[in-house]
DNA sequence: ACCTGAACACCGTTCAAGT
DNA sequence: ACCTGAACACCGTTCAAGT
């Protein structure tokens, strides 16, 4: 009995704008850019969200719980396998998701340069897996620590490879394996 | 005897840019705001750099210079420190220049949204001094590997730190000595 | 040789007016 | 209740015109 029903949704310019990020990157999460994924006028955006950085912050928010649930399968116990090995297997997925989807990722972690976050509740979503993990491999009163590192290191690593800055040549397989493995061997330590 | 004298040079454009990067952040960095800090007007800028993008990779190559020679100050050999001891307080440098000046550094290492980075040439120079130390803890032929791990380590970590990323309490002090130690630990074994 | 105002194609955002 | 065009104050950039 609307006079006018809605033509778009919160959840259909979310999702534009999240397709916006990865395939153009920030710069081209336009109010304007969304608005035409989503078939509207730029100023209908704001009967369903604030502005842009709420739009942002809507985008770091899903983006978040992928991460989580990516997290959460990776780190799943296989018979016999220990906590390290699963950090190592929970490493190497987050990398493969950090190189398909690095904008989401910088999203996640550094807010892209505004600074906008998922929120506390879905960061707490994505971390609990690699805290469960962590707890098993430095002990319960260090798994914060020992999650803090792995996660500096992972995200640093696919930071600074996705933004190219490894130019002295080597195997940057071979830097991500080595430094993930020292870590964990030094955490379990 | 040129007809109209220059009123501005580009390395005082590049100072400015720098100073509105630290002290507004990337968005605070148009050209109407450094036009106007070095007291002309917008279009004449474009006799001094290309545009905005090589502005701001000219403020990336400075700060990569400067962290090169804090690293290099860091890294000075104290009489009877080993490498591990050594690093550990570059790390400890590097944590406190990316508290002091976090938008260079997010800069230095992911371009900060833009895909602008300092030149190869800059940042072998800010490289050397954290790769001779690594050769010194890891053997010549994995200084590479360590040097990278360290880096991916300690700039993801302050990344996190300055981005806010460490919200479920706990010291985030003990979090990056913790690491950073298991770190070395695991890179020296 | 450098600086300038005017112009162009964009932004995000607000708001009164339509339906 | 949602959508729209028009408007406002901004962007980066180009260019012909001044000195």
């Amino acid at each position: 009995m609307s006079p006018t029903p809605a033509r778009t949704s919160r959840d259909a310019i979310v999702a534009a704008a999240r397709s916006l990020l990865e395939e153009e990157g920030l710069d081209a999460v336009t109010m304007a850019n969304v608005a035409a994924r989503v078939g509207v006028r730029p100023p209908s955006l704001y009967k369903h969200v604030r502005d842009r950085g709420a739009l942002i912050a809507a985008v770091a928010d899903e983006a978040a719980r992928d991460l989580g649930l990516l997290m959460d399968e990776a780190v799943g116990a296989v018979s016999g396998e220990g906590a390290d090995a699963r950090l190592l297997r929970a490493a190497v997925a987050f990398r493969v998701h950090a190189g398909r989807s690095p904008r989401s990722v910088a999203l996640v972690f550094a807010g892209l340069g505004g600074n906008l976050q998922p929120s506390v509740e879905m960061a707490a979503v994505a971390a609990r897996p690699l805290l469960e993990v962590s707890a098993e491999l430095a002990g319960p009163d260090r798994a914060l620590v020992a999650a803090r590192a792995l996660t500096a290191f992972a995200y640093g690593f696919c930071s600074m490879e996705q933004g190219r800055a490894f130019r002295f040549g080597g195997d940057v397989d071979d830097a991500f394996r080595a430094g993930i493995e020292a870590l964990i061997r030094g955490l379990a330590a």
